[in-house]
DNA sequence: ATTGACGTGTTAAAAAATTAACATGGCGAA
DNA sequence: TTCGCCATGTTAATTTTTTAACACGTCAAT
C-alpha cells in the first residue's frame, strides 16, 4: 500500500520491481487481488494491463499515517515530532524548508 | 511492533488485549517469539512473566516511521506533512502547540 | 503443604500466504 | 494474417502463519 500510494499508481510489476523486499511476482499479483477485494485498491485496464490504484483519497491516508506515526511515537505532539527531526543530525532540512515552515505555522497562528 | 513502541514494552497479554485487531493470544505469543528471533524485540523475565521490548532505541525507530510517511506521502517534506496537518479540520491542533512548534523553529533557524 | 491460577515450552493441526506452472486472450511487429 | 510476447485467470503445491491443546513449573493464597 506504501509503494502505491507513493507512486500513485502501479502495475503488479511495477511493484515488484520496486518493492526492495518484494516477494516473488505471482505472489505480489495474487496481493494486490487481494487487497482489491478488502476494498483497499481497485484498477483500471490500460493495454491490457492492470493499473491499481488506492480507493481511499491520499489526503485521508497521508493525515492517517501522520496522525498514527505522532501517535505512537511523539505523543500525538506534532511539535514533538518536528523536534525530533530538528535535532536529528542527518535531518535533511535545509533552510528554505525551515522558512517554509515559519510561515506556515505564522498562517496558522494568525487565522 | 507499533504497539510495543507506544507502550514501552509489553507482555504477550498486553498486546493481545490493547491491539484492537489483535489475532488468537495463541498467535500474538508466536510472533513475539519470532520477532525476538529476527532481532526486533528482545525480552526480560518478571515474575515468571516475559516483557518484551525493542531492541533498536525509540529515538532511531521514531525518526525512521516519520521519515518513511514524509517519504511515502509528502515528498520528503516537513514543511508538506506539517501544512497537511494544519489544514485539516480536526486537526487538533492547540494555539499552545503551534506556539512550541514556532519556538523550535526559531531556534532551529539560529544556531 | 496443597491447591489453583497463570504463563511458558512444545507439539500438531488448520488456515492463509507464497510460489510455480500452465492455459487463454490481446496486442504489436514482421 | 501470423507469429511471438506479455499480462491475466486459474489451479495446485509448498511454505508460513495462525490456532488449539496440553504438560510443566512458578507463585500466591488457603
Amino acid at each position: 500500500m506504501d509503494f502505491i500510494f507513493s507512486k500513485g499508481e502501479a502495475s503488479a510489476a511495477d511493484v515488484q520491481t520496486g518493492l526492495s523486499d518484494a516477494p516473488s511476482y505471482s505472489a505480489v499479483r495474487t496481493f494486490l487481488r487481494i487487497l482489491e477485494e478488502k476494498g483497499m485498491l481497485k484498477h483500471r485496464e490500460e493495454g491490457g494491463r492492470y493499473i491499481y490504484l488506492p480507493t481511499e483519497s491520499r489526503q485521508k491516508a497521508s493525515r492517517s499515517a501522520l496522525k498514527g506515526v505522532l501517535s505512537t511515537f511523539f505523543e500525538g505532539s506534532l511539535a514533538n515530532a518536528v523536534a525530533a527531526l530538528v535535532a536529528s543530525k542527518d535531518s535533511q532540512l535545509t533552510a528554505e524548508e525551515l522558512q517554509k515552515l515559519e510561515s506556515i505555522i505564522q498562517q496558522a497562528r494568525q487565522p
